[in-house]
DNA sequence: CTGAAAGCGCTTACAG
DNA sequence: CTGAAAGCGCTTACAG
């Protein structure tokens, strides 16, 4: 690796303090505060010699790093894939870089992340929150960090929050079954205490009970380490049962399309049978012969917006300004018929 | 936002020099150059001040940022999104943390990004380079610094790289179809001149050529900003044309599904008119009423030899060693018939 | 076994 | 208009 070359060796080469050279360099010398001639030589000779600031020796001595610290579940994972895409180019555009971790959905893992962010001097927290990582993020918020939780919340923390309207969403979903006339309709969630998981549970519940069909044995709770295992468990109980099913709301994207998958193994006419309406798109969709209505979730909105508040934190004039929750609505996408 | 606790504050308040804690903290007080007793005591001390250490001012002093930086195409991409994936997890195994950067296929935004990451110090990047990018990739190479390409590659730099064999891939891919019957084959691959997708489109001439069945009018070029209407104008030639093309090659993930939906848009019988060879898995296979061949890569292989080769450069003793490239075996999938 | 000191590459008051 | 100097938080020879 060559040497590297540093604003010293520019001030030497020039006979100038380093000063002179980082004040120009660094734009802050605009103000008549250094000769033009002085100027232009320095930068014709930071160009000649390729000189590249040091981002490490500027950062440590500014406290900033200009950089985001952004925790997600499962970055292959088309829902999280592309909510870090948004949020790169929104913090691109602002100026900041993005290091992105991955939790696999374990808090322990979340808790070592952060430090591995901490030991960055990341400037603030986007994160997705594990299951269980309340903890955790009471520590962070302890520590005054700028931080913004984006999808997943918790209900019991004031914490700036980025996320959508699970509740109405679900509720919208479920309405849709209950419109083509569905009347025992099975949901699919994740077992989880997370509170986004709850409301898309209690969405569709509370249409189910102002319908007056709601029915607490056609609520199955998935486990997220053996989601195809105990959909497929789901499945048989329910196409075995006396009750006939006739809709299914699947709760997220994963769960969707293994549920669908199932279904077609059981031989199940899809849209027939049994409605269905799933939660985001997917590229399958395309290539059933029926369609298929899904909640859509505004991906780039969110991440933008997180980045936003995120930034607002960071360089905000006020430290203690109360907390922004951000709650953006999703749409329920019925394509036409086939 | 809190002070931070430094070395420093342990050590005055200990009574003590920095030095010492420094030496116990990171671990190279072992061998008996501290006493266990106050080595104790700072470990104490340390936990009790909520001390953890900057990693800015440690990369600063030592001229390695343990840090690595990973320029994709597009991380919402499943592909690069999976690459992403296990390129962190053996990332982190061996205590590195990767910065991902975008540059959707723009070779000035790589260029820049290249730079942003050379700002924050990266100790190697993995690059998945864009068309036209060579110039970036030689400067950084003038510059002696680790670096590995993965996926894509030029011949004309001696760069390491990790690849997949993509004219056997497509060899393989073009030759079921050729095995299935077909003697009219349409190849859809890019418009672009990078070497993976020419070895694509020669791995499949190859196969035609040697069963004497080569027809270049068939050979479909699409841009990678109009996927979607040059594959729809291509198929719609195909299919007003007076050869009855009877397989169909897509040579990558986008330009499959893409390609498979206008088929399906034409109403096309998808493997009883058309026979059809996609490159990568998609989830939309699972809900198609026909079985479809892909060419499968090793991503999780991919990822993680890349990441060893870049670390092996990074710690690596002789700094001059010679180039290393690993070609791995992509496999062609054929799921059983449905 | 422990400490004083230099230095990584910057920026920023403070003098002049 | 420009320079000398301190300091961000570490690590590492070098003394003792």
């Amino acid at each position: 690796m060559k040497k590297k070359v540093s604003i010293k060796n520019i001030a030497e080469s020039l006979g100038i303090s380093t000063a002179t050279v980082s004040l120009v360099l660094s734009g802050k010398a605009s103000n008549g505060r250094v000769s033009e001639e002085i100027s232009a030589k320095i930068r014709e000779t930071a160009k000649a010699m390729n000189y590249m600031p040091n981002g490490l020796a500027r950062s440590l001595r500014m406290g900033r790093t200009n950089t985001i610290g952004l925790i997600v579940a499962d970055i292959s994972n088309p829902f999280f894939g592309q909510l870090a895409l948004h949020i790169q180019e929104k913090a691109e555009e602002v100026g900041y870089t993005v290091i992105i971790a991955n939790t696999n959905e374990d808090d322990l893992r979340m808790g070592k992340l952060i430090d591995i962010l901490k030991g960055h001097q990341v400037d603030g927290y986007l994160i997705v929150p594990t299951e269980h990582g309340d903890e955790y993020i009471t520590e962070l918020q302890d520590s005054k960090v700028p931080l913004v939780l984006v999808d997943r919340w918790f209900p019991n923390l004031q914490t700036n929050n980025v996320i959508i309207d699970n509740c109405r969403a679900s509720y919208d979903a479920t309405r849709l079954l209950l419109e083509k006339g569905c009347r025992n309709i099975a949901v699919f969630v994740y077992k989880s205490n997370l509170q986004h998981i709850i409301e898309r549970k209690s969405g569709a519940t509370e249409a189910l009970k102002q319908a007056g069909l709601y029915n607490e044995n056609l609520i199955f709770e998935v486990n997220y380490t053996n989601i195809s295992g105990d959909i497929a468990c789901a499945i048989n109980k329910i196409l075995t049962s006396d009750i006939a099913v006739d809709g299914m709301f699947f709760t997220t994207n994963s769960i969707s399309l293994i549920g669908m998958k199932e279904l077609l193994n059981n031989e199940v006419d899809i849209q027939k049978q049994i409605q269905v309406v799933c939660f985001d798109k997917s590229d399958a969709f395309d290539f059933m012969d029926v369609s298929i209505p899904y909640v859509q979730q505004p991906i780039a909105a969110m991440g933008r917006k997180a980045v936003e508040i995120l930034i607002y934190q960071i360089t905000g004039a006020e430290p203690e300004t109360g907390v922004m929750i951000f709650k953006l609505s999703a749409s329920l996408i019925q394509p036409d018929d086939k």
